[in-house]
RNA sequence: GGGUGUUUAGCUCAGUUGGGAGAGCGUCGGCCUUACAAGCCGAAGGUCGCAGGUUCGACCCCUGCAACACCCA
């Protein structure tokens, strides 16, 4: 073994070995336990929230293996379809070619030539992470298999009614020229500004205040040239007499009326409202409500088109925005312009302003769908863990709209709908099936729908889908419903929910029980990682190390906002001045379980990593220990276990229970907190500790009773170790495999640790309470009094029972070689006692002869130090004690205790007093 | 505007039925002690956001307020 733990040395190969040997498919045997990963988009690489969900899957997937679990974690990746398509177009730009030059099959053609050479980058970073995933059951959300499902479910809805197509407003992004779904568009604030413009009265109608128009405001001026009413609160007086009047809507020489409707507020601005039914969600509701007629203005560009007077005809909406404005300011008008901030949609994919646009779309109606998915978290079928994302669940599913499915892209699921030249709608799996079905002829024309189903429509179907549905598929049996789903907070809409509604819809089951929801990763100043700000980390950086430089340029090209270049620069420079070390793949998951707490976000730091590693070599470390004390001795025999090797064991089974309480309650954090402590402060700081004199000097069944646990007590802890650290664990296990007695391939295959409480020792736990106690005494009297560690020091022991007598005589060695002693001597009552230094543990008092050691009035500052200290526990304890309520009404085992504390403060007030007076007697 | 969450040591965060708060990192002091300097030993550091209430007793339960974050409209 390698003096200090190199993780580059171990970690490709033994995946290798894993994933050829077979060990991540389902075993066959045991209660089946599946995970499905949520598929990353197969465009993109491995994000540092990718790592994370991962690292958590992956752990809690060789948990349940190591169980005996026949588990399943099923991988694979969805197409992305604007994501992926805009991807290859922007290769096209750069080759002076585009995708309607090259047509819709040989650009469907490209993007799969493109998914082969690259989309499998996302896969091997998924390898590097360790992922114990099923490859042979890869899935892609194009895949054949999967297609098929996909077509199916469309067909089903659409028999059933829940599909239907409509022409109505969606969201379009005039950019990419495609519908999104709400929650595809982000409302962000931005700065704007509020446009106020006279609509003159016709017919010479006037205000009550004797005005010849009204004045509306707007955001986006240029809307008003579709304009179908004004619109004002029924209970406003001001206007009551001019409902049913017209105005004359300026630069069009239309008329359009004034109605009443409560949508308006009549304290905002002036109180009246313009209607643009064909451009804005609530006035089409208004218009609906008031029969308005809808003038769509746009074309798919959002430029002007032949609906609006010909000056505007061709105008991007943004130029006749300003033409507006100058054509209605040169008429007198424009009554006046604020500085406003609004919510802006935009498209999160392109960032393109998003228009409510009139299109025919395809939808799914959700009413009914969202009912059982809603029953099947309010009766517990599927559990939120933390349980508080259920109300944001519950909040969206009450609310539900109908979903528009449909894309106009090239790359996704075609809709299987055709078309014949009347206009009649025809769905079905296939063409064939299609005229069969309704008896078409064969020569009639038919055009399939040429939009595509948006991504998300897939990925509903994907933990029943990937496992062989709609066939009765042996999978599909054996591992659905899946157990759990591993997933962020921010796609409980997306995905979530609309897996839950569908699975239910066609399998009658739901696709999981339990849906654990994580924390976002951020930066260490809490800032969202992302590409544009430059401040995202990969993993494999983590992993592998990156120079300052090559970690610069990473981080500045392909921007989106090259003027962004210098600061992200800049930044960088500053954050990772020596560039980022290498700490391997373990210490990355390990960081990442021991951050995953119950919050929302998680800021991720350089230091914990750094922190995680040398846990790592620590870990390594004490296997070099362990195996050097070990090779070659007789492990065999007799065995004469001492205290220490009795506490090791028990505190072991304490880890093992914390270890599946955390597991059971996906307390990652804590899983990993509970491993550090015992591993580092338990086995290291103390168990190896203790074993030294006794391999030193020890009986022989006592030094084979110290290796046999040494081995035994490693081994189980890395058995326990291995969901978050597998490469280190498995390295260390196969390195001790011989000598901890087992012969399996692999740590991956042994079993868990299961806790049996009986193994808890509390007698051992409390003599090893008490030796540590001792030493921690003495290391404490050397620290402060600036002993050298080096020196050998007498002790002497005083007072204290039987108990304590028996365990000096146990323990002497120990305390001799840990504390650094020259002598141990037990006083008895009575025997004089030189100027000696202080501790006390619990009714025995540890003595360091000050005698050419310790300077006296360093002795009296700290003996006044821990004077104040018992005076103030005990004035708090008296305090609480002469309340009559207390004594009365607390618990008496309560009371009891408050009442030895006070009793034992008294006690060690008594001692330090009097060794106090002593030293201060002493010239 | 509606909703959710957060507020604990310098920083990042734990705190499991209410019984005077813990860790990691950082800081200070001492050590190359035969597994580990990616280490060892010791120490300092907190009116648990603010104000009330319930209780014998509140970081924990209730109410209000403040700040921050996120979601929805």
């Amino acid at each position: 073994m390698d003096k200090t733990y190199q993780p580059k040395a171990i970690e490709a190969a033994l995946y290798r070995e894993w994933e050829e040997a077979g060990y991540f498919a389902p075993s066959g045997s045991g209660e089946p336990f599946c995970l499905m990963i949520p598929p990353p988009n197969v465009t993109g690489s491995l994000h540092m929230g990718h790592a994370f969900q991962d690292t958590l899957m992956d752990t809690l997937v060789r948990y349940q293996r190591m169980r005996g679990r026949n588990t399943l974690w099923q991988v694979g990746t969805d197409h992305a379809g604007i994501a992926t398509q805009m991807v290859v177009e922007r290769q096209l730009t750069q080759e002076q070619t585009s995708r309607s030059e090259l047509g819709r099959e040989a650009f469907v053609q490209r993007i799969w030539e493109w998914k082969r050479t690259s989309g499998g980058e996302i896969t091997n970073q998924l390898r590097r992470m360790g992922a114990s995933v099923d490859w042979s059951r890869e899935r892609f959300t194009m895949d054949e298999g999967f297609s098929r499902a996909v077509r199916e479910v469309f067909v089903r809805l659409y028999r059933e009614g829940l599909v239907y197509r409509g022409k109505r407003l969606v969201n379009w992004d005039p950019e990419l020229k495609t519908a999104l779904s709400d929650l595809e568009v982000q409302n962000e604030d931005e700065k704007g500004h509020l446009w106020h413009f006279r609509y003159p009265l016709a017919d010479g109608r006037r205000t009550r205040d004797g005005d010849d128009h009204l004045v509306v405001a707007t955001t986006r001026p240029e809307t008003m040239l579709g304009d179908t009413a004004v619109a004002v609160h029924p209970e406003d007086e001001r206007f009551a007499d001019l409902i049913g009047a017209e105005v004359e809507l300026p630069l069009t020489g239309r008329r359009i009326p004034v109605i009443a409707d409560a949508y308006v507020d009549p304290e905002f601005g002036s109180g009246c409202v313009k209607i643009t039914p064909a451009h804005d969600f609530n006035d089409n509701a208004v218009g609906q409500r008031h029969n308005l007629p809808l003038i769509n203005i746009f074309d798919a560009g959002a430029c002007l088109n032949d609906a609006v007077p010909e000056a505007y005809r061709g105008l991007d909406r943004f130029t006749a925005r300003e033409r507006v404005v100058a054509d209605l300011d040169a008429q007198g008008l424009l009554d006046q312009v604020e500085d406003h901030q609004l919510k802006v949609p935009r498209g999160d994919r392109s960032g393109a302003v998003i228009e409510p646009w009139l299109t025919d779309q395809w939808f799914v109606a959700m009413e009914e769908l969202a009912r059982p998915a809603i029953a099947a978290v309010e009766n517990g079928d599927i559990r939120f863990v933390p349980k508080q994302h259920e109300n944001t669940y519950f909040a969206w599913m009450r609310e539900i709209q109908d979903w528009c499915i449909s894309r106009q892209l090239w790359w996704g699921h075609r809709i299987p709908a055709w078309y014949d030249d009347s206009g009649a709608i025809y769905v079905g799996h296939d063409e064939d099936e299609v005229r069969t079905v309704h008896g078409l002829d064969a020569d009639l024309p038919l055009r399939q729908d040429p939009d595509v189903l948006e991504t998300w429509f897939s990925s509903a179907l994907w933990t029943f889908g990937t496992l062989g549905w709609p066939d009765d598929d042996q999978a599909l049996r054996t591992f659905h419903p899946t157990d759990v789903l591993v997933t962020g907070h921010d796609i409980i809409f997306f995905w979530v929910a609309r897996m839950i509604m569908m699975t239910l819809k066609f399998t009658g089951e739901v696709p999981f029980h339990t849906v654990y929801v994580h924390g976002l990763v951020r930066d260490a100043d809490g800032q969202k990682m992302s590409k544009s700000k430059g401040n995202g980390l990969d993993p494999l950086d983590l992993i592998d190390g990156i120079e300052l430089e090559a970690l610069v340029t990473k981080r500045t090209s392909g921007l989106m906002q090259p003027q962004m270049e210098k600061r992200i620069a800049k930044a960088t420079r500053r954050d990772y001045p020596d560039g980022i070390p290498a700490f391997g793949t373990d210490a990355l998951r390990f960081t990442l379980c021991a951050l995953a707490s119950t919050g929302r976000d998680i800021r991720f730091d350089l230091n914990r990593i750094e922190g995680y590693r040398n846990f790592c070599n620590k870990l390594w470390n004490a296997a070099n220990y362990v195996r050097m004390n070990t090779e070659g001795s007789d492990l065999n025999g007799e065995v004469a276990p001492s205290a220490a090797d009795r506490w090791i064991r028990s505190r072991l089974e304490k880890l093992v229970g914390d270890v599946h309480l955390a597991f059971e309650t996906y307390r990652f954090d804590l899983l990993a907190q509970h491993v550090y402590d015992f591993v580092w402060h338990e086995y290291c700081d103390w168990y190896l500790e203790l074993t030294k004199p006794v391999l030193r000097s020890g009986a022989p069944d006592a030094q084979r009773s110290a290796r046999v646990t040494l081995i035994s007590v490693l081994e189980s802890v890395l058995r326990i170790a291995h969901p978050i650290i597998p490469f280190l664990t498995e390295t260390i296990w196969r390195e001790i495999r011989p000598l901890s007695g087992r012969d399996g391939a692999s740590i991956m295959l042994e079993p868990y640790a299961e806790s049996d409480p009986a193994l808890r020792d509390v007698e051992a736990e409390a003599e090893i309470d008490w030796v540590r106690d001792i030493i921690q005494g003495v290391r404490n009297i050397r620290g402060e009094m600036n002993v050298a560690p080096g020196r050998a020091i007498p002790l002497l022991l005083a007072e204290g029972d039987s108990t304590d007598r028996k365990r000096l005589e146990r323990n002497h060695d120990l305390l001799m070689q840990l504390a650094r002693l020259e002598s141990i001597d037990y006083l008895d009552s009575g025997s004089e006692m030189p100027p000696a230094s202080i501790q006390l543990v619990g009714g025995l008092r540890v003595l360091v002869p000050m005698a050419g050691l310790i300077d006296r009035d360093a002795e009296l500052g700290r003996l006044d130090k821990e004077i104040e200290r018992r005076r103030s526990d005990i004035e708090r304890l008296e305090k609480k004690l002469a309340n009559e309520s207390f004594v009365a009404k607390a618990p008496a085992a309560v009371v009891d205790k408050e009442r030895s504390k006070r009793e034992e403060a008294a006690a060690a007030l008594q001692r330090l007093e009097a060794q106090r007076a002593e030293i201060a007697a002493l010239t």
